[in-house]
DNA sequence: TCGATAGTTCGATATTTTTCGAACTTTGGC
DNA sequence: GCCAAAGTTCGAAAAATATCGAACTATCGA
């Protein structure tokens, strides 16, 4: 399996992280990582075909927004939070409440 | 997305803030008005043909970021700090710094 | 090794946005 | 009243995105 494409966290653009956040299903996928942690695509994909979940997690990963890493044979996906907030403090607060809020 | 219609503070949605914002020429219009305030179209429209400037004006006006009042012949935008602010705080902070910072 | 599970990739189509010119409206100045 | 300036609206064409099925890859367990 090929590596997906990670933007380092000084190469996240703006304009990229708020294209991948004007999408209704993508805006709820990170608020659910924001609140749950760590899902695999499954668990977060409603009644959509795999191909429309996986396009969505693409577009969330390519913006910086999202990491992947391989558990067996799933891949769970997590916020970069850390990474998000040193390149824009303040931005996920307005997105995704923290867990322990 | 309809007619010239202004939505009121709490009926702004991060969604069409999200969208709006994720347009470079619309992230760079909002930005200067953040740090020069209020300007005519005219003033931020680069070499485009005024119908593209009004049609990015416009979707910024439905988002609910920007706000027009007639002067004359001229239109004035002026983004609607406070309002922003109040719906979802912190979120200006990550894209345009205030006149004074 | 076979089958099932979890995702990815590809290709085609559908939908949404963007772009631009032309016609139109409104306002101010002469 | 007439003209120019500043925007808006309309319509069509171009570009970008989203959607979905089908084929493919990788991993785990029996």
């Amino acid at each position: 399996m090929r590596h997906a494409r990670l933007p380092a966290s000084e190469e996240i653009a703006l304009e990229d992280v708020f294209h991948a956040l004007s999408d209704p299903f993508r805006l709820e996928i990170v608020r659910r990582l924001a609140t749950e942690g760590e899902q695999s695509c499954q668990a977060l994909e409603g009644d959509r075909p795999k191909s429309s979940v996986s396009h969505h997690f693409r577009v969330l990963r390519e913006a910086g927004l999202i990491r992947t890493r391989n558990e067996g044979a799933t891949r769970m996906n997590a916020l970069r939070r850390d990474d998000i907030e040193q390149r824009f403090p303040g931005l996920l607060a307005c997105v995704a409440p923290k867990p322990d809020d």
